[in-house]
DNA sequence: AATATAATATTCCAATCGGTACAAAACGAG
DNA sequence: CTCGTTTTGTACCGATTGGAATATTATATT
């Protein structure tokens, strides 16, 4: 009972997420955030709390939706750089899409500079970066590690994660679109190169040694 | 003539390095940054101008070291897989050295931060970001371009600087150096899997198509 | 309709922010 | 030794910050 809200708490954090992504946490101040939440600054005390517990609820609904976009790209495609195309594709719609500002990764702009000082956001920041790797490294082993080798994919993972974060650090400079999707390409096509080299030791057989 | 100054210029520039690495743009107070130095405001203000001033400077001398260090270590090593073993060797160091904080990188962490408002940073992010591509490809397709062809070259360029990218943001994250030389150490092996394919087009008679 | 409850809008606060005025102090030049 | 110049230390400034106190409004229940 009592008094209904008058906003959409979803809307709202949505609306948070894009402050704090312009400006960055300090940055942000309580007024921004009110104003392009459409509320007021006790409203926004009641309901999320003080503003490092407002940016900590952003940044856990921001990270559960970015690993849940990145499964679903990997589980796309055919072959190991199909499913790697769909999802630097997607990372580049996300951090520079075509229409609106480039404005990047809310974790690898944000949550890096807060993890200096905060400590809970710096373990945030590490779980969330434990998660992206296990996400990459177990959807892509699942779908292409029995074909390629436990090492092969092993190592296509850490390349696909770090291109992310370079593809959300160079959105954030301002790059073009067309540049992004340059490297996301010569990315792929590496990716490709591993896929197909034979190099290595055999794809079947898997064994946890060194 | 005049009082000479008490402080060395360079030393009060790697403390405010120190403490905006920490603390980030906004997050470092001139208090905290005059402390660190072991000057006064006045004295900051006349020396470096205001603090956005200090910052741009503090940005270009860490730039510069950071790209000559990034050529330095792409010129030791027989192969390019040795070469990349030393770049992501040194950035580890770097970011999160044995001894002390892992602080991760300047322009990872803080300067993407405040491209989102100033758009001076974005152009100087954007020009760094452009020069480390540019020493890295360049030093890489001098030394393997000729035996490994142009487009083998161009894709370990991007998957190294990336690698960087997210060795940085690893380490802000305070992840122990152990596992950053394990995701350097993957990388670097599809490195030298990308360097014997023998897929992709051959290695002689540059072209520059698509 | 009356009441309890919860969210709203306005107003305000202590603290901290970046930046500066002012006067004492330390040098080179004459 | 004296003067002009530059830096230094202290003290201070207006502005803005994150946050809270208060009073009003809107709803569900009785």
């Amino acid at each position: 009972m009592g008094r209904p809200r008058s906003f959409d708490t979803g809307e709202a954090l949505a609306a948070a997420t894009g402050v704090f992504l312009l400006r960055g946490f300090d940055g942000a101040s309580l007024e921004d955030l009110t104003a392009a939440m459409g509320i007021n600054k006790p409203s926004l005390y009641a309901a999320f709390g003080d503003k490092g517990a407002l940016y900590a609820n952003v940044l856990g609904v921001y990270g559960a939706m970015a690993k849940l976009a990145m499964e679903a790209a990997l589980n796309k495609g055919e072959t190991l750089e199909e499913a790697g195309r769909y999802l630097l594709g997607g990372a580049i719609d996300v951090y520079a899409p075509a229409r609106g500002h480039h404005l990047g990764c809310l974790i690898v702009t944000t949550a890096t500079t807060v993890a200096g000082s905060d400590t809970d956001v710096r373990k945030a920041l590490a779980t969330f970066l434990s998660d992206v790797d296990d996400v990459i490294a177990t959807t892509i082993a699942r779908r292409f590690g029995g074909s390629l080798g436990e090492e092969r994919v092993a190592s296509a993972a850490d390349i696909l994660s770090a291109t992310m974060y370079s593809l959300a650090i160079r959105a954030r400079a301002g790059t073009p679109r067309r540049q992004l999707q340059a490297v996301a390409g010569r990315v792929i096509a590496a990716i490709g190169m591993i896929a197909t080299s034979s190099v290595p030791a055999p794809p079947r057989d898997a064994h946890r040694g060194a």
